[in-house]
DNA sequence: GAGCACTGC
């Protein structure tokens, strides 16, 4: 093994070593060091103020021999805590050291705020203005110029990247941060980094530096993948969190979560603000009521108590709300998705009360169906809830199941790549010039089935031809253009035919980002009677359309997104989405047309891309699949939910209480035919 | 006649 103990800086103790264990109130109480301390400030901070801060930062007393350390590295494993410093840190001792070689570093996130934040705090940190010598690429947005040397970005940015320069040749390290959640991004970005890697070495061209960085305790999984890398340690800047147990498994997490809540309410002082982990909108706004309810009857001893819910479907004003200053006195209570474990840290949380539940999309191998499921965490995630206790301080974690019930729980989650359907990611392969895609370098690889899958599918769309090996075809090129899954970017290739892009462009755009509809629980029937105005006879894309042409008549204007019951945020995004996509089809000279009044055009582009997902009424009134004859129907939701046209097509089936197809068009079966003859023959034959 | 976690290009 390349682990030298000269390199190992600190071992830490994240969960997975056997605790103290203490007793009290009847539960199972365990002592043990978390993640925590805080490593972003406020932007008005001075220059020799924030290179104070720098050096109390846990990483910084073993700044050379970390650098001593990598200089000779062509990869390297760097595991550290959240609150090392890490993230801001590493990248600038490299800079300062002339480890970069004149060339720049990258430094991928798997989100974009953090991107940004974080080029933020590193540019304020070296006495620089943002974009020239640190800058951030994300989506929409890149902030960088000629003389950038130290890159953050989103992973899904360099993927993109690669796919015009599979040697990375304008860096000579990349730094892939958070590896250890695993996004389906990272996963391919392990392949292509290792790849450009062995290239350049063979081609004599300066060396690709791999720095790959996670707080995971895995790490042979990682250093065995990086050829045997060497791991380094850095200690993180953390506080003890008491974790608690039940002493029996609970059999309602809910009910279970709010007497946890007031069990603390009662126990502790106020200004010690609770986080709570449930999974979803609907069960986190009634808990949010119940605690209120609740709260109304409680002694007027008690603090009084705010309650926040947070998801992210919630419009932004409402989020911003549990960010805001509690009173002195009072108490906080922030009831949240596992949007909180990650995406957005929340100061002044004491004690965080966690379900072990989250609701994740569970894929079923034997219907190709997606399922949206209540399921048991891992344990990682277990640790990455609790540690969320203590960022600042000392805090307590009350987990709502059994010591046993946490022995059971899976070590990790499984890596996005092994549930996920592949076209896009097969589709991106091929077009950074990868030839045997279906045995790439993963470091976890898909199962056989789920990778034929993906070829499949886009051999059905015209983007590859089956060989011995799968072949990109030209037109599947242009579809790797677009940041869209393969099936909306062959819809948009489809526009030419029918000059009707301008359309296409703004449904694909309405379709690729979240719902713009937003329905509150207690207003649904006045949001449906409002937003009837919007409804297309042919279907849901129309209706799509109609939405978003109405949104930029009143000039995108929020307070109209409200009246209308749709998200103003979501349908701002459709708007950069087209924007962007316009930019990609000028590029590929794709005329953007208008067909104006004629939905038929429209409706024949979508065929081009979703043939596959075509359903036929039958006799009875039931709709099967054209592909598999499976029963479906029409999503109650869907404009043309009262309708039974002959055939319609759909984006999606998801599984409820029934099977149901999501956002539908209605189409003619002859517009099928003309689409794709080969498939519709074998399908006919097959009746 | 129903209900949708979270990211990202």
């Amino acid at each position: 093994m390349g682990i030298s103990e000269e390199f190992i800086m600190t071992t830490i103790s994240p969960g997975f070593k056997r605790p103290i264990t203490l007793y009290r109130n009847n539960q199972n109480m365990k002592k043990q060091r978390l993640a925590g301390g805080s490593s972003s400030g406020d932007g008005s901070l001075n220059y020799t103020h924030l290179q104070d801060e720098r050096r109390k930062l846990p990483i910084y007393t073993t700044r050379h021999r970390l650098l001593k350390a990598l200089q000779p590295m062509s990869s390297a494993i760097v595991i550290g805590e959240t609150g090392s410093g890490k993230t801001t840190q590493l990248p600038q001792y490299l800079y300062e050291s002339g480890q970069h070689k004149k060339l720049m570093i990258a430094c991928t996130q798997p989100r974009r705020v953090a991107a940004i934040t974080v080029a933020q705090r590193v540019a304020e940190e070296m006495g620089d203005q943002l974009g020239h010598t640190v800058g951030y690429c994300v989506r929409f947005e890149d902030c960088t110029g000629k003389d950038t040397k130290i890159k953050y970005m989103t992973d899904g940015m360099l993927l993109r990247e690669a796919i015009h320069d599979p040697l990375l040749k304008r860096y000579s390290t990349v730094i892939l941060d958070e590896c250890h959640e695993r996004t389906i991004h990272t996963d391919v970005l392990f392949g292509v980094v290792k790849k450009a890697q062995a290239e350049r070495k063979e081609r004599g061209m300066i060396l690709l530096k791999i720095i790959v960085m996670s707080a995971t305790m895995d790490v042979d999984h990682f250093s065995n993948y990086f050829n045997k890398a060497p791991v380094l340690y850095i200690e993180g800047r953390q506080y003890t969190v008491k974790i608690m147990y039940t002493s029996e498994p609970q059999s309602d997490y809910v009910f279970s979560a709010l007497a946890a809540v007031f069990q603390v309410h009662e126990e502790s002082p106020p200004n010690e603000d609770i986080l709570v982990f449930l999974t979803g909108q609907e069960e986190i706004e009634s808990a949010v009521k119940s605690i209120k309810d609740i709260a109304k009857d409680l002694s007027q001893d008690s603090p009084p108590l705010i309650v926040c819910p947070m998801y992210a479907a919630l419009p932004s004003n409402l989020q911003l709300r549990i960010f805001q200053h509690t009173p002195k006195g009072s108490r906080k209570v922030i009831v949240a998705t596992n949007i909180a474990e990650t995406s957005i840290t929340i100061h002044g949380i004491k004690h965080v009360i966690d379900t072990g539940k989250v609701k994740a999309k569970v894929f079923n191998p034997f219907s190709g169906l997606d399922l949206l499921k209540v399921v048991n965490t891992s344990k990682a995630q277990a640790w990455q809830r609790s540690g969320r206790a203590g960022r600042e301080a000392p805090g307590t974690c009350y987990r709502l199941y059994t010591e046993s019930e946490y022995d059971q729980m899976r070590d990790n989650t499984l890596p996005e790549i092994q549930r996920c359907n592949l076209s896009s990611v097969i589709l991106q392969l091929l077009a950074l010039g990868i030839e045997d895609v279906l045995n790439f370098d993963f470091m976890d690889k898909p199962s056989k089935e789920s990778l034929e899958n993906a070829v499949n599918q886009l051999e059905l769309l015209g983007a590859v031809i089956k060989d011995i090996k799968p072949k990109l075809t030209p037109e599947g090129r242009k579809m790797a253009d677009f940041p869209l899954e393969p099936r909306l970017a062959k819809v948009i290739l489809a526009a030419k035919d029918h000059s009707c892009l301008e359309e296409i462009l703004t449904i694909v755009s309405a379709l690729s980002v979240d719902s713009v509809y937003h329905t509150p629980a207690s207003k649904k029937d006045d949001a449906v009677a409002v937003r009837n105005k919007f409804m297309a006879s042919e279907g849901d894309h129309l209706t799509l359309l109609n939405i978003y042409r109405a949104y930029k008549g009143v000039n995108c204007n929020k307070q109209w997104c409200h009246d209308n019951f749709l998200n103003g945020r979501n349908l701002r995004t459709a708007v950069d989405v087209k924007k962007q996509l316009k930019e990609i089809c000028t590029r590929q000279q794709l005329p953007v047309e208008s067909c104006g009044q004629d939905t038929t055009a429209i409706r024949k582009c979508l065929c081009a891309g979703f043939f596959m997902n075509a359903a036929e009424l039958q006799k009875e009134g039931q709709y099967v699949t054209v592909s598999s004859r499976k029963p479906v129907s029409i999503h109650p939701s869907s404009s043309i939910f009262q309708c039974k046209p002959a055939y319609v097509i759909y984006n999606e089936l998801i599984q409820t209480s029934k099977c149901y197809m999501r956002d539908l068009s209605v189409v003619d079966a002859d517009w099928l035919y003309d689409v794709a003859p080969s498939y519709f023959r074998r399908k006919l034959s097959k009746k």
